[in-house]
DNA sequence: GCGTGGATGTATCGGACCGATATAGTGGGT
DNA sequence: ACCCACTATATCGGTCCGATACATCCACGC
């Protein structure tokens, strides 16, 4: 999930980990945070690939100014990576965790599979919907009051995404008529 | 975070593995899954740790017809541990996958630790809230329309999120005069 | 000129958890 | 007789987090 994060970041521009990772708040501040303590070891595991590459200054002043930062590149390999990893989207790419993600690399997402994860996150919430209507209306002793609480916000929740989904696939849908005609 | 379910989960009943996962299923759902790759080797490790001991069948009957079977029960250890745990509610509770969690077994929490877990979790999805508003009303040429659908989505469900928890503090509230009086 | 606190910046380590996979008994339907 | 879904325990590789460490740079007040 944070490679195919970075690997959409550096499609923007070269960034060193501290960047990225401002970067990756800003855009997903919300929805999911990912730690230096991954970061680092990701950005080593992918230049190790071939994915990206240390970019050494040409500006002198630069060069010594902060000596620490190590500038990353996109290889390739690297944007190649990124597409396949797009054209792969499966039901991972439905949860709680990736959809944010893809979301965020939506304007680098070809047509085709943006409206296969919109879709593919919709049956996704709409399960967990119905799971939780029925938990609801099946009126358990198992289930305490905080509990049924505790669904009750999960339903709203999912209820409200759907709607959301519903919207932007609507929008997708009136995009693809226009490219059509 | 596991462990603290697991020892919540054994104040109803002594139970085996897999009863634990459907039973955690059904009271988080729609908030948590947890595998049996996680819930296993805890299993063994609160074992290890004496918080539960394996429960040897008395029945005859019940021993020979599903053999692999292991009922695990609470020690007293166990229950203290439980205890503890909540008394030490801190920052990490506020965190989405621990608060679910928490208030699954809210019936077991004495009523000042409750106030200042949902206390706590409001502080923290205000401060979330606060972010996603400045992200949105900044006019940022670096978030596209699509993020700033996902953000829009994440505002909703934390204002949601809030007015559910001033409902139930309130709630919380008018029981601690009822109380008192 | 002096420190001091806050952002910038890279890095490691232990531990929690997931997903895939293996294995096997049981109970019901056809 | 056969199959399938459910019950049940278990391991393993891999991802990610949180704590921690360490060093630099810069604006601020004193």
């Amino acid at each position: 999930m944070l490679e195919f994060a970075i690997l959409g970041l550096l499609h923007e521009a070269p960034m060193h980990g501290y960047e990225l990772r401002k970067r990756l708040h800003e855009l997903l501040g919300a929805f999911r945070a990912f730690s230096y303590g991954t970061l680092y070891p990701t950005l080593r595991k992918l230049q190790r690939g071939g994915l990206i590459v240390e970019e050494v200054p040409v500006d002198d002043s630069a060069r010594w100014s902060r000596r620490a930062r190590k500038v990353y590149k996109l290889t390739a390999e690297g944007k190649e990576r990124f597409a396949d990893l797009l054209a792969n989207a499966g039901p991972q790419t439905w949860d709680d965790d990736s959809f944010g993600v893809h979301v965020a690399f939506f304007s680098r997402t070809p047509a085709e599979i943006r409206m296969r994860i919109l879709e593919g996150r919709r049956r996704r919430v709409e399960e967990r919907r119905e799971g939780l209507r029925t938990s609801l209306s099946a009126t358990s002793e198992r289930i305490d009051r905080y509990t049924r609480e505790l669904h009750r916000l999960g339903l709203e929740s999912t209820e409200r995404e759907v709607r959301w989904l519903n919207e932007l696939i609507a929008h997708e849908q009136a995009e693809q008529r226009e490219r059509d005609q």
